[in-house]
RNA sequence: GGCCCCGUCGUCUAGCGGUUAGGACACGGCCCUUUCAAGGCCGCGACACGGGUUCGAUUCCCGUCGGGGUCACCA
């Protein structure tokens, strides 16, 4: 059998952690290389040698890794340690006249695209002419030269597998640049090189690419490659804005959130850089602008002071969803529907399934709204289904990436027993805050006022009456587990005529610190008698009237 | 602004000339309930507009409007 063989790839480049949109790019192209049977290839374009770190590059493998993204080619290819190919095709091209070096500074080429801008029309680099004596010149100045491609000036057209025909005109041609005057590639140079040579046969990426293509179907006609199969996947857009979802938005977040802080609390920016300890001029900037952005460490300090909490924020990268403990097959599930179905109403899907239904046809055109609810939806009925195994495990993950957690504290039988009584959770982040309670110490319980005002001091402090009555109760319970902890609480709540509510939650304030936790049987359980009498009874000293 | 692409409920979408326009999420109501959830039932809700083509347009064509992408020595 000769039936050549699909190969796809997914290509980020190392600058920061991988988000979502290239999550999804990286699982398209996955799964058509799973579907057909094909290879599926994982390389690094790290070709912008300012911007790219190996521990971006690390950061990116362990998302992908977490997703479970697997890629076949067992060396990553790197782009930056493949310059003496690319080099060697860039002289060829020069030597066959199909591309030439120019010698533009920067300040000349951001002149010329003024005056486009100014004359309402899109900036394009045409072949100037130079004389020889100029070259000649410009040579023995060492004046640093590009190299660009002499983009035969013709129609252009290709088919695209989701988009249909594309096409652009000869007038809307220029020449692009191919080697930077650093000596390396250009992207555009350097993706076409590597896909023809690691034989890639679907180039299945974001319709942000889509006019690039004709420079890359350009560079194929004069390289002498085959041209792939493309197919340009809809852009994943903000639910709020419309927008081209990107990193910067959870900057735009704090940025605002800054803004209203300031002119709430009556601030001046200076007071704020001494709060958080960074430079007014630097603060003052970042407000300014909406290109500028703070980074990680400073974002930390500016929220710790606005008062905003990493939930607050819109979840952009892959590690933003692990760190909120969503579950990857979840998050796979729902980011394959960001564009494609399979034709029918089935949404919910495991991986065998998606693979088995993918298709490029079944790829929409419009941009997608990335709905942070229907995200959780899913994530609620994946953890819904999951074993225990997988959620322990997930869990597990989740505290690994939030060393924070009270819920470290836990044994994995705990963390199992936490799992099934906030069984019907959304995503661990609302296990974590509905259990951490039960994992504090007893000292480190705080009394939320608005839980104690509500549910123990309300009409005269009914609720505390009952939590001083109820711990001598506490001390009769045999054997001390959760059936006839609630058992004993109903009886006691019938008792006395109350609902088993206001038994319920008094209990509850005393010994989490607020009114919200797992059922108050299995609660108790796993504080245990001691923890739970110390804590009943530390509530009473600490909330009642006469202890202020 | 030039160029490219797109346009079905608030959101993701099914539909591929004749349907009571279907599903999911969100939202509203009811039920369940010791908190928060989860769950069950019911409900609200869309073919952007204007011309054609056709016996018949959500579906095909054109225009208008609206939206997005892109215009780097970043990828």
């Amino acid at each position: 059998m000769t039936q050549s063989t699909l190969v796809t790839r997914f290509a980020p480049s190392p600058t920061g952690f991988l988000h979502v949109g290239g999550a999804r790019t990286a699982l398209f192209n996955w799964l058509l290389a799973r579907k057909h049977g094909g290879r599926y290839l994982l390389r690094i374009e790290d070709t912008d040698l300012a911007r790219s770190t190996q521990q971006a590059v690390d950061q990116l493998l362990d998302d992908l890794r977490w997703l479970g993204l697997d890629h076949d080619n067992a060396e990553l290819v790197f782009q930056s340690r493949r310059l003496s190919v690319y080099n060697a095709l860039i002289e060829r091209l020069l030597v066959e006249g199909k591309a030439y070096k120019a010698y533009e500074t920067r300040e000349e080429l951001e002149a010329l695209q003024k005056q486009a801008e100014r004359e309402k029309r899109g900036f394009l680099y045409r072949r100037r002419d130079l004389s020889a004596e100029s070259i000649k010149q410009y040579e023995a100045e060492s004046r640093p030269a590009v190299v660009r491609l002499a983009m035969p000036v013709r129609d252009y057209s290709f088919g695209d597998e989701v988009l249909g025909e594309i096409k652009l005109q000869a007038n809307q041609v220029d020449d692009f640049v191919i080697r930077k005057t650093d000596g390396m590639p250009t992207y555009h140079f350097a993706v076409v090189v590597d896909d023809a040579e690691m034989g890639v046969t679907h180039v299945v990426r974001g319709q942000e690419h889509t006019l690039n293509t004709f420079k890359h179907i350009a560079l194929q006609a004069a390289l002498g490659y085959d041209r792939p199969v493309y197919a340009h996947l809809p852009v994943i857009l903000n639910k709020d804005d419309g927008k081209k979802m990107g990193k910067r938005d959870r900057d735009k977040k704090i940025r605002v959130a800054t803004h209203n802080w300031l002119k709430n609390k009556q601030q001046t920016v200076t007071q704020l850089a001494s709060y958080c300890g960074l430079s007014a001029g630097r603060l003052e900037s970042w407000l300014a602008t909406d290109t500028q952005q703070l980074d990680l460490s400073e974002q930390v300090l500016v929220m710790q002071t606005v008062g905003l909490r990493e939930s607050d924020l819109p979840e952009i990268l892959v590690n933003d969803f692990r760190r909120n403990g969503y579950l990857p097959e979840a998050l796979l599930n729902f980011l394959a529907l960001l564009g494609w179905n399979p034709g029918d109403n089935r949404e919910k899907m495991t991986m065998a399934e998606m693979t088995e239904l993918f298709d490029l046809t079944g790829v929409n055109k419009a941009g997608a709204k990335f709905d942070r609810d229907k995200l959780a939806a899913f994530n609620t009925a994946a953890a819904a289904g999951a074993t225990s195994d997988r959620l322990l495990a997930g869990l597990k993950d989740y505290l690994a990436v939030n060393p924070e957690s009270p819920l470290n504290r836990a044994s994995d039988d705990q963390l199992l027993a936490t799992l099934s009584m906030c069984a019907g959770f959304r995503i661990f982040r609302d296990v974590e805050e509905k259990a951490r309670g039960l994992f504090l110490h007893d000292e480190e319980v705080v009394y939320q006022p608005e839980a104690v005002e509500k549910v123990l001091r309300k009409n005269n402090g009914e609720g505390l009456g009952v939590l001083k009555l109820i711990h001598a109760m506490l001390e009769t319970i045999d054997p001390w587990s959760h059936e006839p902890i609630e058992q004993a609480v109903k009886s006691f709540a019938e008792n006395r005529q109350l609902g088993l509510g206001k038994v319920a939650q008094p209990l509850r304030v005393a010994i989490t610190g607020t009114s919200v936790s797992p059922p108050i049987g299995q609660s108790l359980e796993m504080i245990g008698r001691e923890s739970t009498l110390r804590r009943v009874q530390r509530c009473i000293d600490q909330t009642a009237p006469s202890a202020g």
